[in-house]
DNA sequence: GCGACAG
DNA sequence: ATCTTGTCGC
């Protein structure tokens, strides 16, 4: 019989830290060998009332971004088996957003992920996490700050960007992705590097302050949550 | 001890 | 993340 190709992912707050310390070490920032044009956005929402989540949505949308045309999508329901803790988000996301992505048939060049990269304390935010894990280029893409501070006041205008810095380290930038509108946090989650990964976000933003494969992907999982797209599969009871 | 804290 | 109406501004 076959060995499933599965992952052991950590009940407990302690190791799961040391997880996170341990696969750090495989986060690589490498140049994009090619210039990207399929962008997949993953993303995920929750089903039910807030005090009885027992269930998420993971989905991807593949993303053509020569033609602006949505390629593909896929979605997974999933049980939520970890709780929400700052630094831990991806305990949490990540085995179900890698369970949507193994159902996705075409090719990707680089994944845009709703959370941070290595702008994380440990350097190993739910994009570093997930790009390590499949071993493909990742983005993070936060509508928030985890960690880290603007080395400057970030101009007003649309396409202004200035570096977050954490512990003397260049963890992504604060990037403008619209005029006047609270800005994204971008940095590099696996095998991209931050000037690229700032230019394939600004790429794909048109006239949301989210990138528009990232907005999609946010109201298809929610269309899905609600009961109104079906999921592709059904993991969790 | 106090404040901060992705989704 | 989720709940939830109207309101301010381009």
């Amino acid at each position: 019989m076959k060995t499933k190709p599965k992952n052991n992912w950590p009940v407990d707050v302690s190791q799961a830290i040391t997880l996170q310390n341990q696969l750090a070490g495989k986060v690589r920032s490498c140049p994009l060998e090619n210039e990207p044009r399929i962008i997949s956005a993953c993303d995920v929402a929750f089903i039910g009332p807030i005090r009885r989540q027992k269930q998420l949505v993971a989905g991807v949308v593949v993303y053509d971004s020569d033609s602006g045309e949505v390629i593909e999508r896929r979605a997974v329901i999933d049980a939520v088996r970890f709780p929400y803790i700052p630094g831990l988000l991806s305990f949490r996301e990540a085995p179900s957003v890698i369970k949507a992505i193994a159902l996705v048939k075409s090719d990707t060049d680089v994944f845009l992920i709703d959370g941070q990269g290595i702008a994380h304390p440990r350097r190993f935010g739910l994009a570093s996490h997930i790009g390590v894990l499949i071993g493909q280029p990742t983005i993070g893409c936060a509508k928030s700050r985890l960690t880290g501070r603007a080395v400057a006041e970030l101009p007003a205008e649309k396409g202004s960007a200035v570096e977050l810095i954490d512990k003397e380290q260049i963890v992504g930038v604060v990037l403008r992705t619209r005029s006047n509108v609270k800005p994204l946090y971008v940095s590099v989650g696996n095998k991209i590097t931050l000037p690229q990964a700032v230019r394939v976000v600004l790429k794909c933003t048109t006239k949301y302050r989210l990138p528009d494969p990232a907005r999609m992907a946010h109201n298809y999982v929610t269309a899905v949550a609600k009961g109104l797209i079906k999921a592709d599969k059904i993991y969790g009871e």
